[in-house]
DNA sequence: CCAATATGTAACTTATTGGTTACAAATATA
DNA sequence: TATATTTGTAACCAATAAGTTACATATTGG
């Protein structure tokens, strides 16, 4: 039962998003071959992770299994970063007047 | 040298960011205070994580030190996330026809 | 000058995380 | 049916994270 935050703060299992998002489904195999510097059960843990904050969706067919982006969840990320868009804008106007002045 | 996504993992971290978000500039004491459960040392440890991931601006005043949010590097999570935002929207339509229907 | 205040850090402990290898289970195929 | 394929999980290990207490340092105020 893994937060959004939590389940986005490892690079990898943003890469993992980042194929579904950019590709589409596509089994847990293919998914473990794009690292190969990490062992296949290895991504399948990060899959579980991603699972228990319902990022993905599955769907079994025959011995393969299909994993879907469900971002639904990265939402609740996005509501908290709204609140400091007007922060970092802030901060990068002043940037920009520096630069010109 | 933690990134901005590992920093907001963190509930309590999170806190802080808000905390210094709507109130404005604080002194460390004062934000070690909000966090009964948490010894000062123990918030001191995440005023420090979220110094690495340059999210804070710390000023000196005699003994005291005030520290102040800096939100640029929340707009690297924002730009990984609004490719995402297309996704959850369109779930939510979808959601929102199920119930029309 | 000395005691109190504000803060960070070091050293340590425990829990969590990210990785591994070995194995089990289900399904497809020769 | 026997074998190969696809996948998840259990058990384990090392590194990291989050917390603690004890301590060091700097500054203020009596």
């Amino acid at each position: 039962m893994s937060s959004p935050f939590q389940a986005i703060a490892d690079p990898t299992r943003r890469q993992i998003l980042d194929a579904l998002r950019a590709e589409g489904p596509q089994r847990a195999g293919d998914l473990a071959a794009r690292f190969p510097a990490i062992s296949r059960p290895g991504v399948s843990k990060h899959l579980r992770v991603l699972r228990q904050a319902r990022l993905l969706r599955q769907e079994r067919r025959g011995r393969e299994l299909w994993y879907q982006l469900d971002a639904t969840p990265l939402s609740q990320v996005e509501a908290w970063l709204e609140q400091y868009a007007a922060f970092w804008e802030e901060k990068l106007r002043d940037l920009k007047k520096a630069v010109e002045e």
